[in-house]
DNA sequence: CCTATTCTTTGTCGATCAACAAACAATAGG
DNA sequence: CCTATTGTTTGTTGATCGACAAAGAATAGG
């Protein structure tokens, strides 16, 4: 291996590249503000990451092995009913880091984005199908587990979590506070019963 | 009054910028989409209308005064959990309308944007604060009228109404199916108690 | 018909967009 | 020290951005 080595920290770019994005989106993140962001040249970061676009996958990778992770860390709890609460909480959380922009990144940078750059939209939109899925895969474990009663419909329950999750980021965006988000948390968690109690039979 | 009159529709031409504008976004909605879709030049476009901002704006208004309306006729009905329910199921025919872009075009337009049009990111933002604000009255409403106990926290169930119903405008633009989305509407009208069961207090 | 007024067309403005080419700099292996 | 390799800098590419100026076209009141 020869060649000169590089000058500037990619790990520490990333980051920067990431907190861009996350507040700005794809789009309204240009390739200038990253410039001057991240204090190197354009073709500098076209030679590290390739596109704009290889970037911006890359920022959200780091985002979903970080901040963004919780949904699934969360959803490993072995009791549903923790589970579940931690997700929705760790959402606020994150939602509303002081030092981070406001909102999920995957929910954010996804709309207002001009025709020609739908695939990325398509992208996220599967990202965030996942988390549905994830969700719905963790309540029908619960049910098998005994934990949650079978006469719930976890697709349907499933759908409603996903739901006030991704509303969650709306609002965080919107800056309402972290204490009305997670009153709306617990309005929220009385739908998950324990065996018996309010529940969403289909 | 004298001058050569019109040529084209005003009011056509802005109901197509508004599917626009829906479906794309602010940023996402270049001048020359815009020219192409109403089919005048750009110079007509400003002279009508001033600029792309204020275009921008005349089709929110034309969206609220429409499809977007939904919430603000639902929460007139006089029972609060027909209300609600009213709102909540509104939203899902809207957002998954079969000729309209998926989704709240107040929701979808806000995100994504660069940093020098931020103030159109506060301005949608104000308008979903305000869609909190009339949930939240009308439940406080309802208690006031006896519909509902005075034990409900109006603030936090407001507050968990409308983080659900954003939610359900990033869900429909995913393309998550009607019916799954009607099934989270079932689950979530189950916090709302007539007087009693499942509630919500602080 | 004449003129003031308004609408429409054509053309273009400077700025910025994402992306890259070419030249220069620094390191490694030999 | 030499050369192959890789990083960095500078400058620029064609396209597109939102916005408007200027000139022509069509109507009204007089």
């Amino acid at each position: 291996m020869a060649g000169r080595p590089r000058q500037f920290d990619k790990e520490q770019a990333l980051e920067k590249a990431m907190l861009l994005f996350w507040e700005h989106g794809y789009e309204g993140t240009s390739m200038s503000a990253l410039v001057d962001a991240l204090g190197i040249a354009s073709a500098r970061i076209y030679a590290a990451f390739g596109s704009k676009r290889q970037l911006f996958e890359e920022a959200v990778a780091l985002y979903e092995s970080g901040e963004g992770g919780f949904a699934d860390r969360a959803l490993m709890l072995v009791d549903i009913n923790q589970a579940i609460r931690q997700m929705l909480r760790d959402a606020v959380d994150v939602y509303t880091l002081q030092d981070r922009p406001w909102g999920c990144l995957v929910v954010s940078a996804a709309t207002g984005v001009a025709p020609e750059n739908t695939p990325v939209l398509a992208w996220l939109s599967e990202h965030r199908r996942q988390r549905t899925q994830s969700i719905i895969a963790r309540l029908e474990a619960a049910i098998e587990d005994d934990q949650l009663s079978d006469a719930i419909n976890a697709q349907a329950l499933g759908n409603f979590y996903a739901t006030f999750l991704h509303g969650i980021s709306v609002q965080a965006r919107d800056g309402i506070p972290k204490d009305a988000l997670l009153a709306g948390v617990d309005c929220a968690m009385a739908l998950l019963p324990r065996r018996s109690g309010p529940d969403c039979r289909s």
